[in-house]
DNA sequence: ATTGCAACTTAACACTGTCAAGATACTGTG
DNA sequence: CACAGTATCTTGACAGTGTTAAGTTGCAAT
């Protein structure tokens, strides 16, 4: 009554706000980083009012947490396609390729999936499950590969020290502290680790071992 | 003239604030974290006006880089302490163990350090030397362990490999997703890490070479 | 002693997240 | 169909942020 109410098609009432807002806030966070998404731009890029947002996310940490999640849910499923297919030496290799793949899709997203953005207190029950829904596709994976039971000790710790051997790599590629001499792929890059392990390991034997 | 130049002792020209901002910034970042430090409450802290800061540092990312800068420096300091002492077979595990224990003792700082809000194009050269010099600590010791030349493409290999492996670990355990069942300490769990490796690597191992 | 210059302050701009209160329009009930 | 209820969005404001231009202050050296 007041002003002119936005003349057009639907000012009041968008409808579905809540996704359209995660989809936006999605592209966005790849454009200026998850530090500098900002709730108004993301309302004002939909035409809605700061205050919006607020009925659908109790507030911006909230929106992040279930970009999070959406993150987890996707990267699961992504890894979810090893397990089916390809021979057992093989496993490791594209797992860590599809893993690292998808942070290279999702850059921003993979770096608030793992950031201090989330803070552990506030961490609601479904980013947590998506998560371990995540992990358990290493373990998974691990399990078949090593011919053990998932719950044995010997799956636990080689599923951690998988993935943080691969988690780091990938942190540290998108963070580039690895100058990318040329052009290296990450296919290559995984081979050249996974080799640095052996190396490592092989080493390790020769020196417990006196010969 | 004007108003009560604050009466006391010395309100203009502080004479050190570089590096008082400095040490408060570091105490204040592992108190609210690298996201939430605040320019204006620093320097409130130093009983100093915002515009101050400006004086020392272009801008709030040249203090944190300031401050990651300090970090690696840190970080390569305490590692440099692995290679002259100590047997070949215990290198690696205190290696990862002291690098685990500058996490655990300045997290905040280590997540800046490896952070989103460290852009790679706003990297001063400074930082970018000291985190060289931190990575030259493992490549010395991987070179003198596996007894190789330090440019060679095995220590180069391996060094990735173990950097991700131990930044990995580090940024999994800060960031709380591996939960901490009960009390187990830091070496343990380093020690179940790199036997997971090696049960890996057995397998692997057994699977290329058909028996 | 005066000048010059570095350090610091004042004041403002353009942002940000967030909330209380009001306006709007869809939805289900009579 | 009308009317009430409620979820949805807006208005307007508060407190806080990084940052800068212009003004003050006081040390230091000529």
């Amino acid at each position: 009554m007041r002003s002119n109410p936005k003349s057009s098609h639907r000012s009041y009432h968008v409808g579905n706000l809540s996704a359209q807002l995660l989809i936006t806030a999605r592209r966005m966070l790849e454009e200026v980083g998850s530090n500098k998404l900002s709730m108004r731009a993301l309302c004002s890029a939909l035409h809605v009012t700061p205050a919006a947002a607020y009925h659908h996310f109790t507030n911006r940490a909230d929106l992040l947490a279930q970009l999070a999640t959406e993150g987890f849910l996707e990267l699961a499923e992504a890894l979810s396609e090893v397990s089916t297919t390809l021979a057992a030496e093989k496993k490791i290799h594209t797992f860590c390729l599809i893993y690292l793949d998808f942070a290279r899709r999702n850059p921003a997203l993979y770096q608030l999936m793992f950031g201090p953005e989330l803070t552990a207190d506030t961490m609601p029950e479904q980013l947590h499950t998506a998560r371990q829904l995540a992990f358990s596709k290493l373990e998974i994976m691990l399990a078949d590969l090593l011919n053990r039971p998932i719950d044995s000790i010997e799956v636990r710790n080689a599923s951690l020290a998988s993935w943080s051997y691969i988690h780091g790599l990938t942190a540290l590629l998108l963070h580039e502290v690895l100058q990318r001499p040329s052009e290296v792929s990450d296919q290559r890059i995984i081979e050249r680790t996974l080799a640095g392990f052996e190396v490592l390991f092989k080493a390790h034997a020769a020196s417990t071992e006196p010969m």
